[in-house]
Order: C-alpha cells, then structure tokens, then sequence
DNA sequence: TTTATAATCTAATCATCGTTAGATTCTTTT
DNA sequence: AAAAGAATCTAACGATGATTAGATTATAAA
C-alpha cells in the first residue's frame, strides 16, 4: 500500500531548506510560496501536498534549526566538566551550528517574530481551518517552550558557576543573554566566505566572554583543539 | 504663502513613530499602510500626503534611529577619556538609546533586511515612479554607509585600546561585532516593565565585556553615578 | 499488468493591499 | 471675506499571492 518515496521527488527536507534559503534573502512576508516552490523546481500549489500551508512550512523550518542546535549543546549540560569547559564548548556548539546552516540560522533569529502574526481564521472558515490553526498554536506554542529551555541550559551552567563560585557574582540573567546576543549576531553577519571559520570566531566570542565574567582569569583556549576534542 | 501646520494635523514625526510601532508588532512586510494610518487616526491614503509610499517611510524609521544614536554615542569617541571610560559610556548610549524608543530600536535590528527587498518599477513605470525608486536607492545607500560609519566608531576605540596596551591583543573586529551583538539583542528582549533599567543593563553588559577585553581589571564601574557624569 | 496512492500540475478563486484620482475640509494669510 | 494651499477623505484600480479544485503523471505493491 505505502509507497516508497521516489528517489527525484522532492522531501520535506528539500522543501525545508529550500525555504530558508528564500527565508534569508526575502523574509518571512516578503517570501512567496512560489518562490520556495521555484527554488526546488515545483510549482506552489505543490508544496500543499507536502505542508498544510505557508505558516506550518515557517514552524518546519524553525523546528528543524532548534531541533539541531538543542541536540548539539543540551549534551554538554549534563557531562561532569568544569563550567568554563562546558561554555566554552555551548558556544562552540552554538556557533557553529548558526554557521554551518547560515539559511536556518538566520532564520531562527529574524523570522520568530512571524510567528505571532499568524491570524486567526474567521468563524466563518471550513472546520480543517480552524483545526489546522489550532494545531498551529499548540506547534508554537511547544516551540516556544522548547526555545525558551534552550535559552534556560545557559542559564543553569551559569548560576552553577556561580554558585561555585568559578565566576564573579554577575546578573545571570543579563549575562545569559549578553552571550545569547554575541551569538545569534554571528548569524547575522557571518559569511562562508569570510576571514575566520565559525569555529574561530566561537573561539573568539568565548575567550572574551569567559574573561569577562571568571574569578580567575580563564586558561588559554586549547590552541589548536579539534572539535570533537571539546567534547 | 506657506501655511504653519496646524496642531491637531500629524506631523512626518507623528507618522514615523507610530509606524515604528506598528513594525515592532508586525513587521515591515506585515504591516499594512492602514495599520500605520490607524495609529495616527488617517486613512491609509492620507499618508501619501507626508510620504512618497511605503519604502520611504520605513526608511524614515531608520533614519531617524540612526541619526539619534550616533548623535549620543559619536561625540564619546572625539573626548579625550581614556578608552575604557569611552567604551563604557558607548554601551550605555547605545543600549539606553534602543531602550528608551523600543519602537524604533526594534526596527533597528529588524527591518534592515526589508530595504534591501524593494524592487525596481517595471520599464513600463511612470517617470515619476522611477525618480522616486532613484532617489530611494541613494538614501538607502547613505543609511547603509552611516550604518557602516557607526560600527566603525567602536571599531576605532578598539583598536585604540589595542594600540595603546590598554586592552589584550584581540580580534578586533569580532569583538566590535560581539559588543554590538549584545547591544543590538537586548533591544530584542528588552521590555519597558522589566526588571532593570536600560542604564542597569548597560552597566552590568560594559562590566563584563570590559573585563573581558582589558589587560588590568578594569576599575569597578561609578556605582551610582547618573547617567551626564559620563561624557 | 493492474491498482492505489504519492507527487505534481493547470487553472481558477478570493482576499488583501499599495497606490492613485479627485473631491472636500480646514487653517493661515491677505 | 476671499484665496491658496495643506491635510484629509472616499472610492476605485491593479497587482499580487495564498489557497483550493480537479486533472494528470509516476511509482511501488499486488
């Protein structure tokens, strides 16, 4: 019955990235289903047989970066280094992963927003309107939720070092979200083609970051220290 | 001849603010020239009246956020402080400056990418269309200069504070990037009713990017010191 | 080979929105 | 008061774009 996916059909995936990448250059209002549908050869009315419609292909797209970038740095909360070894390699993770898709990454920090804007259907709409709507809002509001824990793992290995007293008495608040800021900047700014890799400029961000907020001044950075060696 | 405009008739000012409002909340493509009209008590075809179409005035916005910034944070960078006491007192006009108009502040990190969407009239377009896209596309070339100018206002006190030894040998681009980076988020998350101030926040963001960057620890920030005490 | 269904297309619908035309009202100057 | 221009309005135009209906094609399972 089920049939095996065709090999040159297009997936969701596809579908997924293609929209990032016209997500980075038009934004969110300003890109057309047309345009996504162009950019993986289809046409728009057949990116409906893939996503309910244009707001759910924005929650993919989104899920799909926060789903990456969690799975990256959540690991590095629960392993038992010290907390300057463990933000150091958050930043790193972070980073990197705002760099390596710099389509997603731009997207996770310009088109959130456009999620509120989602209006209701009218109370005259079809009932799979307002079903479709209503599983909209529950989508966004679990990926809110799952952004905001995001945000919250930088919060806990902060006030552990704190707590520790590995770093000054700082406003942990503040602090989490100075560095969140010098992150999702790097996916603002960065190119491929630019002169340092993402790794080098997460090494950069965290040097500054971990002096700035350390009793004692922190240990050089491992100089030439392969990513995984982080871990 | 020239008539003095009435006081209960809305100004350009009027119109910009209340645009800026709307654009925090919807966003530039998602924000519709009824909208901005609603805001100021108009009909969407009286603001043709004060500005050439849309493209022009959300410029306007950014104009106006600029020329305001660089008026509080460039005459800092032309005093004879030293540079810690300048970097200091950059961060706090720069953030306060994003804080105290969130509107236009918001608008600042977001709607940026929205000038580069415009698209030129068709061949076929009235003369007076083509003059107007012209004319858009050297003002926006100028914002995007004075924009460039304005990074390069920390870049020159970095590399200042390099120079002289005051601050570690750094990359010195990718720490203007991180300190704006900073900046530049919290006029994302900041909200008028939280729990510090924009002076607070400021304080508490120069506190550890300083100590992040300097070679001796930098002295501790004038605890209560009011805001003009800087400059 | 037949069949079910996945994937895609063409063509139309429906709503929204930027913009313009032209009339009207309001305020200042003469 | 009359004139002039500024500010605003109503009504419409034209374009765009999300979405749907229904037909068509391709592919895997039977």
């Amino acid at each position: 019955m089920a049939r095996k996916p065709a090999d040159q059909s297009v997936n969701r995936s596809d579908i997924i990235q293609a929209a990032a990448e016209v997500l980075q250059r038009s934004g969110y209002e300003a890109a057309t289903m047309k345009d996504i549908a162009a950019a993986v050869n289809l046409t728009a009315a057949s990116l409906y047989h893939h996503f309910r419609n244009k707001d759910s292909l924005l929650l993919a797209v989104l899920e799909v970066g926060l789903d990456y970038i969690i799975q990256q740095v959540e690991p590095i909360v629960h392993n038992d280094q010290p907390v300057e070894r463990k933000l150091r390699a958050m930043t790193r993770e972070h980073i990197i992963g705002l760099t390596e898709n710099t389509a997603v990454g731009a997207a996770m920090v310009f088109e959130i927003r456009a999620l509120m804007n989602v209006k209701a259907p009218p109370p005259g709409a079809r009932p799979a309107e307002k079903a479709a709507y209503t599983e909209f809002i529950a989508r966004r509001d679990a990926f809110f939720a799952r952004r905001d824990e995001f945000e919250d793992l930088f919060v806990q290995v902060i006030r552990a070092g704190v707590d520790q007293g590995v770093l000054r008495p700082i406003d942990i608040d503040i602090f989490a979200k100075t560095l969140l800021g010098a992150h999702n900047w790097v996916g603002v700014w960065y190119r491929p083609d630019g002169r340092l890799t993402g790794e080098q400029i997460a090494d950069a961000i965290a040097d500054t970051l971990l002096r700035g907020v350390m009793n004692q001044p922190p240990a050089p950075p491992p100089a030439s220290a392969h990513r995984e060696a982080q871990l």
